[in-house]
DNA sequence: TAAATATACTTGCGTTCGCAAGCTTATTGC
DNA sequence: GCAATAAGCTTGCGAACGCAAGTATATTTA
Protein backbone atom coordinates (compact mmCIF):
# COMPACT_ATOMS: atom_id res chain seq x y z
CA UNK A 1 0.00 0.00 0.00
CA UNK A 2 2.11 2.72 -1.19
CA UNK A 3 -0.42 5.43 -0.04
CA UNK A 4 0.44 4.59 3.99
CA UNK A 5 4.25 5.00 2.44
CA UNK A 6 3.78 8.38 1.29
CA UNK A 7 2.00 9.31 4.87
CA UNK A 8 4.46 8.02 6.75
CA UNK A 9 7.11 9.85 4.89
CA UNK A 10 5.24 13.03 5.10
CA UNK A 11 4.96 12.66 9.13
CA UNK A 12 8.60 11.84 9.32
CA UNK A 13 9.85 15.00 7.39
CA UNK A 14 6.83 17.11 9.05
CA UNK A 15 7.78 16.12 12.76
CA UNK A 16 12.05 16.48 12.32
CA UNK A 17 10.91 19.95 10.14
CA UNK A 18 8.78 21.09 13.16
CA UNK A 19 11.43 19.60 15.48
CA UNK A 20 14.52 20.95 14.08
CA UNK A 21 12.97 24.69 13.89
CA UNK A 22 12.22 24.71 17.79
CA UNK A 23 15.84 23.59 18.49
CA UNK A 24 16.86 25.26 16.06
CA UNK A 25 15.76 28.99 17.87
CA UNK A 26 16.90 27.81 21.05
CA UNK A 27 20.41 26.85 20.61
CA UNK A 28 20.92 30.28 18.33
CA UNK A 29 19.42 31.44 21.87
CA UNK A 30 21.16 29.55 24.34
CA UNK A 31 24.22 28.35 23.41
CA UNK A 32 25.36 30.84 19.98
CA UNK A 33 25.69 27.76 17.75
CA UNK A 34 23.72 26.24 14.85
CA UNK A 35 21.94 22.62 14.77
CA UNK A 36 24.53 21.82 12.26
CA UNK A 37 27.43 22.90 14.59
CA UNK A 38 26.13 20.78 17.19
CA UNK A 39 26.03 17.83 15.06
CA UNK A 40 29.19 18.59 13.87
CA UNK A 41 30.61 18.43 17.73
CA UNK A 42 28.09 15.63 17.85
CA UNK A 43 30.05 13.64 15.30
CA UNK A 44 33.24 14.46 16.25
CA UNK A 45 32.33 13.23 19.94
CA UNK A 46 31.57 10.03 18.95
CA UNK A 47 35.04 9.64 16.34
CA UNK A 48 37.68 7.35 17.26
CA UNK A 49 40.01 9.78 18.71
CA UNK A 50 37.61 12.88 18.53
CA UNK A 51 39.02 13.78 15.05
CA UNK A 52 37.32 13.36 11.00
CA UNK A 53 38.41 14.36 8.27
CA UNK A 54 36.71 17.21 6.36
CA UNK A 55 34.80 15.10 3.87
CA UNK A 56 33.08 12.41 6.35
CA UNK A 57 31.79 15.55 8.31
CA UNK A 58 30.30 16.79 4.66
CA UNK A 59 28.86 13.41 3.63
CA UNK A 60 27.37 12.85 7.45
CA UNK A 61 25.84 16.31 7.49
CA UNK A 62 24.50 16.44 4.03
CA UNK A 63 26.25 19.47 3.15
CA UNK A 64 29.22 20.39 0.77
CA UNK A 65 32.90 20.32 1.05
CA UNK A 66 33.05 23.83 0.96
CA UNK A 67 30.67 24.18 3.73
CA UNK A 68 32.33 22.40 6.28
CA UNK A 69 35.43 24.81 5.69
CA UNK A 70 33.49 27.91 6.75
CA UNK A 71 31.73 26.35 8.97
CA UNK A 72 34.69 24.95 10.64
CA UNK A 73 36.60 28.25 10.36
CA UNK A 74 34.98 30.29 13.05
CA UNK A 75 34.18 27.41 15.14
CA UNK A 76 38.19 27.05 14.96
CA UNK A 77 39.02 31.03 15.84
CA UNK A 78 36.68 30.28 19.07
CA UNK A 79 38.38 27.13 20.50
CA UNK A 80 35.77 25.09 19.86
CA UNK A 81 37.94 22.85 17.20
CA UNK A 82 41.19 21.97 16.34
CA UNK A 83 43.24 21.69 13.09
CA UNK A 84 45.27 18.40 12.78
CA UNK A 85 47.11 16.84 10.25
CA UNK A 86 46.37 13.30 8.69
CA UNK A 87 49.18 10.77 10.02
CA UNK A 88 49.56 9.11 6.78
CA UNK A 89 47.84 11.29 4.49
CA UNK A 90 48.99 15.07 4.49
CA UNK A 91 45.95 15.94 1.93
CA UNK A 92 43.88 15.80 5.15
CA UNK A 93 42.92 18.61 7.57
CA UNK A 94 41.60 16.91 10.06
CA UNK A 95 38.93 18.47 12.58
CA UNK A 96 39.52 18.11 15.98
CA UNK A 97 37.32 18.20 19.21
CA UNK A 98 38.92 20.80 21.92
CA UNK A 99 37.94 20.09 25.24
CA UNK A 100 36.20 23.62 25.04
CA UNK A 101 34.41 22.14 22.31
CA UNK A 102 33.31 19.10 24.58
CA UNK A 103 32.12 21.25 27.08
CA UNK A 104 29.81 23.04 24.76
CA UNK A 105 28.99 20.17 23.16
CA UNK A 106 28.12 18.91 26.80
CA UNK A 107 25.79 22.29 27.65
CA UNK A 108 24.12 21.99 24.00
CA UNK A 109 23.35 18.22 24.94
CA UNK A 110 21.29 19.25 28.00
CA UNK A 111 19.19 21.76 25.56
CA UNK A 112 19.09 18.52 23.39
CA UNK A 113 17.26 16.64 26.01
CA UNK A 114 15.02 19.23 27.18
CA UNK A 115 13.51 19.41 23.81
CA UNK A 116 13.55 15.51 23.03
CA UNK A 117 11.66 14.96 26.35
CA UNK A 118 9.18 18.00 25.80
CA UNK A 119 8.93 16.48 22.17
CA UNK A 120 7.17 12.92 23.79
CA UNK A 121 6.40 14.75 27.12
CA UNK A 122 2.98 13.41 28.77
CA UNK A 123 0.84 11.40 25.54
CA UNK A 124 4.06 9.15 25.25
CA UNK A 125 4.74 5.74 27.16
CA UNK A 126 7.66 4.46 27.64
CA UNK A 127 7.21 1.64 25.17
CA UNK A 128 5.58 4.02 22.51
CA UNK A 129 9.21 5.60 22.74
CA UNK A 130 10.76 2.72 22.48
CA UNK A 131 8.81 1.39 19.35
CA UNK A 132 9.08 4.84 17.31
CA UNK A 133 13.12 4.29 18.59
CA UNK A 134 13.47 0.82 16.73
CA UNK A 135 11.81 1.41 13.98
CA UNK A 136 13.35 5.01 13.29
CA UNK A 137 16.50 3.06 14.08
CA UNK A 138 15.81 0.38 11.24
CA UNK A 139 15.55 3.62 8.86
CA UNK A 140 19.19 4.91 9.90
CA UNK A 141 20.99 1.74 9.97
CA UNK A 142 22.20 1.93 6.69
CA UNK A 143 23.58 5.18 7.19
CA UNK A 144 27.14 6.23 7.34
CA UNK A 145 28.27 7.66 10.70
CA UNK A 146 25.04 6.94 12.32
CA UNK A 147 25.03 8.67 16.03
CA UNK A 148 22.61 6.38 17.80
CA UNK B 1 13.89 7.91 30.81
CA UNK B 2 15.56 10.47 28.72
CA UNK B 3 18.50 8.86 27.17
CA UNK B 4 15.79 7.16 24.98
CA UNK B 5 14.18 10.10 24.29
CA UNK B 6 17.36 11.63 22.92
CA UNK B 7 17.97 8.72 21.10
CA UNK B 8 14.53 8.81 19.37
CA UNK B 9 15.16 12.38 18.42
CA UNK B 10 18.30 11.76 17.51
CA UNK B 11 16.87 9.60 15.02
CA UNK B 12 14.08 11.64 13.94
CA UNK B 13 16.23 14.04 12.43
CA UNK B 14 18.94 12.02 10.93
CA UNK B 15 16.27 9.61 9.26
CA UNK B 16 14.36 12.82 7.64
CA UNK B 17 17.53 14.38 6.57
CA UNK B 18 18.87 11.35 4.75
CA UNK B 19 15.08 10.66 3.64
CA UNK B 20 15.39 14.80 2.45
CA UNK B 21 19.08 14.68 0.85
CA UNK B 22 17.75 11.89 -1.80
CA UNK B 23 14.37 13.32 -2.48
CA UNK B 24 16.14 17.25 -2.89
CA UNK B 25 18.74 15.53 -5.33
CA UNK B 26 15.83 13.59 -7.76
CA UNK B 27 13.64 16.63 -6.99
CA UNK B 28 16.06 19.44 -9.04
CA UNK B 29 17.10 16.44 -11.52
CA UNK B 30 14.01 15.25 -12.43
CA UNK B 31 11.26 18.03 -12.14
CA UNK B 32 13.44 21.41 -11.70
CA UNK B 33 11.93 22.37 -8.27
CA UNK B 34 13.28 22.24 -4.46
CA UNK B 35 11.15 19.80 -1.66
CA UNK B 36 10.21 23.10 -0.26
CA UNK B 37 8.92 23.98 -3.52
CA UNK B 38 7.02 20.86 -3.81
CA UNK B 39 5.45 21.21 0.07
CA UNK B 40 4.36 24.78 -1.62
CA UNK B 41 2.26 23.29 -3.86
CA UNK B 42 1.09 20.33 -1.33
CA UNK B 43 -0.25 23.02 1.09
CA UNK B 44 -1.74 25.24 -1.94
CA UNK B 45 -3.42 21.35 -3.27
CA UNK B 46 -5.14 21.01 0.65
CA UNK B 47 -6.08 24.28 1.01
CA UNK B 48 -9.68 25.12 0.65
CA UNK B 49 -9.96 26.76 -3.32
CA UNK B 50 -6.12 25.77 -3.61
CA UNK B 51 -4.69 29.04 -2.23
CA UNK B 52 -3.23 30.25 0.92
CA UNK B 53 -1.89 33.44 2.02
CA UNK B 54 1.83 33.90 2.67
CA UNK B 55 2.02 34.35 6.17
CA UNK B 56 0.62 30.94 6.48
CA UNK B 57 2.95 29.42 3.66
CA UNK B 58 5.76 30.92 5.87
CA UNK B 59 4.61 29.27 9.16
CA UNK B 60 4.28 25.67 7.19
CA UNK B 61 7.41 25.66 5.89
CA UNK B 62 9.49 27.44 8.60
CA UNK B 63 10.87 29.39 6.56
CA UNK B 64 10.65 33.80 6.57
CA UNK B 65 7.95 35.72 4.61
CA UNK B 66 10.64 37.09 2.68
CA UNK B 67 11.59 33.47 1.50
CA UNK B 68 8.02 32.78 0.39
CA UNK B 69 7.98 35.99 -1.88
CA UNK B 70 11.03 35.34 -3.06
CA UNK B 71 10.03 31.83 -3.68
CA UNK B 72 7.11 32.48 -4.94
CA UNK B 73 8.19 34.79 -8.06
CA UNK B 74 9.61 31.95 -10.22
CA UNK B 75 6.78 30.26 -9.81
CA UNK B 76 4.55 32.44 -10.94
CA UNK B 77 6.49 33.08 -14.09
CA UNK B 78 6.28 29.46 -15.02
CA UNK B 79 2.93 29.86 -14.35
CA UNK B 80 2.59 27.09 -11.04
CA UNK B 81 1.01 29.78 -8.92
CA UNK B 82 -0.89 32.71 -9.86
CA UNK B 83 -1.56 35.91 -7.73
CA UNK B 84 -4.84 35.99 -6.19
CA UNK B 85 -6.38 39.03 -4.31
CA UNK B 86 -8.05 38.32 -0.47
CA UNK B 87 -11.41 39.48 -0.61
CA UNK B 88 -11.90 40.92 2.39
CA UNK B 89 -8.82 41.66 3.17
CA UNK B 90 -6.48 43.86 0.67
CA UNK B 91 -3.14 43.10 2.30
CA UNK B 92 -3.05 39.97 1.35
CA UNK B 93 -1.48 38.32 -1.72
CA UNK B 94 -2.79 34.89 -1.76
CA UNK B 95 -0.77 32.30 -3.58
CA UNK B 96 -3.14 30.33 -5.93
CA UNK B 97 -2.32 27.15 -7.24
CA UNK B 98 -2.84 26.93 -11.10
CA UNK B 99 -3.64 23.95 -13.45
CA UNK B 100 -0.50 23.98 -14.95
CA UNK B 101 1.01 23.91 -10.58
CA UNK B 102 -1.35 20.97 -10.09
CA UNK B 103 0.16 19.00 -13.00
CA UNK B 104 3.69 19.75 -11.84
CA UNK B 105 2.70 18.52 -8.60
CA UNK B 106 1.14 15.34 -10.20
CA UNK B 107 4.15 14.67 -11.17
CA UNK B 108 6.41 15.12 -8.28
CA UNK B 109 3.92 12.77 -6.04
CA UNK B 110 4.65 9.87 -8.18
CA UNK B 111 8.23 10.48 -7.36
CA UNK B 112 7.56 11.21 -3.99
CA UNK B 113 6.13 7.74 -3.79
CA UNK B 114 8.92 6.28 -5.59
CA UNK B 115 11.18 7.33 -2.68
CA UNK B 116 8.48 6.70 -0.48
CA UNK B 117 8.42 3.12 -1.04
CA UNK B 118 12.05 2.71 -1.72
CA UNK B 119 12.56 3.82 2.11
CA UNK B 120 10.16 0.96 3.36
CA UNK B 121 11.36 -1.42 0.88
CA UNK B 122 11.60 -4.88 1.48
CA UNK B 123 12.45 -5.15 5.43
CA UNK B 124 9.02 -3.61 6.68
CA UNK B 125 5.67 -5.48 6.83
CA UNK B 126 2.57 -3.38 6.33
CA UNK B 127 1.48 -3.33 9.97
CA UNK B 128 5.07 -1.99 11.12
CA UNK B 129 4.32 0.76 8.70
CA UNK B 130 1.55 0.96 9.95
CA UNK B 131 2.96 1.60 13.73
CA UNK B 132 5.40 4.20 12.68
CA UNK B 133 3.11 6.48 10.42
CA UNK B 134 0.48 6.26 13.63
CA UNK B 135 3.84 7.28 16.01
CA UNK B 136 4.67 9.92 13.40
CA UNK B 137 1.05 11.20 13.05
CA UNK B 138 0.86 12.06 17.13
CA UNK B 139 4.22 14.31 16.45
CA UNK B 140 2.22 16.24 14.20
CA UNK B 141 -1.02 16.04 15.17
CA UNK B 142 -0.29 19.69 16.99
CA UNK B 143 1.14 21.26 13.81
CA UNK B 144 -0.39 23.97 12.24
CA UNK B 145 -1.54 22.82 7.94
CA UNK B 146 -0.84 19.25 8.97
CA UNK B 147 -0.49 17.82 5.54
CA UNK B 148 -2.04 14.48 6.54
C1' DT C 1 -13.84 60.03 13.62
C1' DA C 2 -8.91 60.30 14.08
C1' DA C 3 -4.80 58.59 15.87
C1' DA C 4 -2.33 54.58 17.30
C1' DT C 5 -1.35 49.95 16.79
C1' DA C 6 -1.16 45.62 14.24
C1' DT C 7 -0.82 42.75 10.11
C1' DA C 8 0.62 41.38 5.23
C1' DC C 9 3.84 41.99 2.05
C1' DT C 10 8.14 43.71 -0.28
C1' DT C 11 13.00 45.35 -0.58
C1' DG C 12 17.97 46.31 0.91
C1' DC C 13 21.76 44.32 3.05
C1' DG C 14 24.74 41.05 5.10
C1' DT C 15 25.43 36.03 5.66
C1' DT C 16 25.56 31.28 4.15
C1' DC C 17 25.46 27.75 0.84
C1' DG C 18 26.56 24.81 -3.49
C1' DC C 19 29.06 24.43 -7.77
C1' DA C 20 33.02 24.80 -10.45
C1' DA C 21 37.88 25.72 -10.66
C1' DG C 22 42.38 25.44 -8.71
C1' DC C 23 46.01 23.69 -5.56
C1' DT C 24 48.29 20.02 -3.11
C1' DT C 25 49.16 15.28 -2.08
C1' DA C 26 48.15 9.89 -3.02
C1' DT C 27 47.55 6.32 -5.89
C1' DT C 28 47.55 3.89 -10.20
C1' DG C 29 49.40 2.33 -14.76
C1' DC C 30 53.16 1.86 -17.85
C1' DG D 1 60.40 6.07 -11.66
C1' DC D 2 57.20 9.03 -14.13
C1' DA D 3 53.07 10.40 -16.16
C1' DA D 4 48.12 10.14 -15.46
C1' DT D 5 44.37 9.92 -12.57
C1' DA D 6 42.06 10.45 -8.17
C1' DA D 7 41.12 12.48 -3.60
C1' DG D 8 41.01 16.26 0.08
C1' DC D 9 40.77 20.93 0.79
C1' DT D 10 40.17 25.95 -0.27
C1' DT D 11 38.46 30.04 -2.95
C1' DG D 12 35.57 32.86 -6.38
C1' DC D 13 31.10 33.54 -7.79
C1' DG D 14 26.24 33.43 -8.17
C1' DA D 15 21.87 31.97 -5.74
C1' DA D 16 18.97 31.70 -1.56
C1' DC D 17 17.98 32.92 3.07
C1' DG D 18 16.84 35.85 7.47
C1' DC D 19 16.58 40.29 9.64
C1' DA D 20 15.34 44.91 9.76
C1' DA D 21 13.17 48.72 7.55
C1' DG D 22 9.63 50.53 4.56
C1' DT D 23 4.82 50.61 2.39
C1' DA D 24 -0.02 49.67 2.36
C1' DT D 25 -4.19 48.14 4.48
C1' DA D 26 -7.07 46.63 8.98
C1' DT D 27 -8.20 47.02 13.44
C1' DT D 28 -8.35 49.04 17.84
C1' DT D 29 -8.62 52.94 20.98
C1' DA D 30 -9.67 57.34 22.67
Amino acid sequence: MSELNMISAFRLLQAADDFKARLSGTFAAVHGISVNEYFLLLHLKQAEKNRLPRVELARRLHVSASTITRMVAPMEKIGLVDRGTGERDARMALVVLTDTGAEKLSEAQATFEDHACYLFEDRWSESEIDQLSTLLGRLVSGAPGNLT
